[in-house]
DNA sequence: AAGACGCTCAACCGCCTAGGC
DNA sequence: TGCCTAGGCGGTTGAGCGTCT
């Protein structure tokens, strides 16, 4: 291990970049690739370390980058993958191409974290600071259940990651289903195949496989192999892979959630309104969200509601409403 | 006019992991 | 198997700028 040397050396300057070194570094990635950042700075001409020349590429002189101020969209898109992913603003910025995670972190850190906390949602949980007053609304069952598909969509996005990694040249299939419990709303779910065999075409194929799950796990031969959940509304299969019980028991948790509970209702209470984040972060009329007085408690709770729906609506993939984040 | 203050964001720091030897 | 290095990531800093008093 250890740390890597390469900016304690003395003499390599530091700080803000000029305009000369911006284009010395420039025309020699444009000429050469960046090649090894470690021997790039001197091969450039530049009294840099590697890791401040990768910096500045990558987050500022790369050309495939968009600048500017972010969209709506956009902030949408932070807001819902912060609520699932958390400050992993790598993964974050692979579904934002043109932003860097730098950029999305400072912007989250300036902008949307505070706008958050005016609402009264925690930035770092994204639940109300508040729950009690949601609660008697029944909301915090289906916050719960957030979190569970939280969990979920992440292990399916480290896992999609991870994926990405491992091989360009490995068949990577995406496609969601559903979970038909006669409620509308419906949790993403993925799954991946390397080459189908008969048994997962089968799988893919069948009515009742209403549920699926599968994660690739690379096997002792260094060949990813695939584990697979797969269920139905009637019948929860275990997944092959016991060290994955976190995952059994979450989805177990939220099947059951849904079939209990009567979810219909709860989602169908949450799924109101389609602009709720543009009103929410533009509503200087809720600046006092959060008071327990009249009106504006209303709007608090709207606000807070409408959060969560945009979260749901994001994580749902129905063709209808939702943007093709995925 | 000028000093204080707050905000933004480029850049750095320190840690972690993967891969080579 | 263990060490070393390069690259990547998230957290933090501080210079520069705008606004307020």
């Amino acid at each position: 291990m250890g740390r890597s040397p390469c900016c304690d050396k003395l003499g390599l300057k530091k700080g803000p970049w000029t305009p000369e070194e911006d284009q010395k570094l420039l025309a020699y990635i444009e000429e050469h690739g960046h090649g090894s950042w470690r021997s790039l700075p001197e091969k450039a001409g530049l009294h840099r370390c590697g890791k401040s020349c990768r910096l500045r590429w990558t987050n500022y002189l790369r050309p495939d980058i968009k600048r500017g101020k972010f969209n709506l969209q956009e902030e949408q898109t932070i807001i819902q993958l912060h609520a699932l992913l958390g400050n992993r603003w790598s993964a974050i910025a692979t579904h934002l191409p043109k932003r860097t995670d730098n950029e999305i972190k400072n912007y989250w850190n300036t902008h949307l974290k505070k706008r958050l906390v005016k609402m009264g949602i925690d930035p770092v949980t994204h639940k109300p600071k508040n729950e009690t007053p949601l609660s008697s609304l029944g909301l915090s069952k289906n916050a719960a259940t957030l979190s569970h598909m939280a969990q979920w969509e992440s292990a399916r996005l480290e896992a999609e990651a991870r994926l990405a990694r491992e091989s360009k040249l490995l068949h990577y299939q995406s496609k969601t289903s559903s979970i038909h419990h006669g409620f509308t709303h419906k949790a993403l779910i993925t799954n991946w195949t390397t080459k189908p065999n008969e048994d997962q075409q089968q799988q893919l194929e069948s009515p009742t496989s209403t549920v699926s799950f599968s994660e690739m796990k690379e096997s002792s031969n260094g060949i990813p192999t695939k584990i697979e959940f797969v269920g139905s509304s009637t019948d929860l299969t275990l997944m092959k892979e016991p060290e994955n019980d976190w995952i059994n028991s979450t989805i177990h948790e939220f099947a059951a959630t849904q079939m209990a509970e009567g979810i219909e209702e709860g989602f169908t209470g949450l799924l109101l309104g389609g602009d709720s984040l543009e009103r929410s972060f533009s509503g200087d009329k809720n600046e006092t969200a959060g008071e327990s007085s009249g009106g504006d408690c209303n709007n608090y709770y709207e606000d807070n509601k409408n959060y969560l729906d945009s979260i749901f609506s994001f994580v749902d993939p129905s063709p209808s409403d939702s943007p093709p984040m995925f």
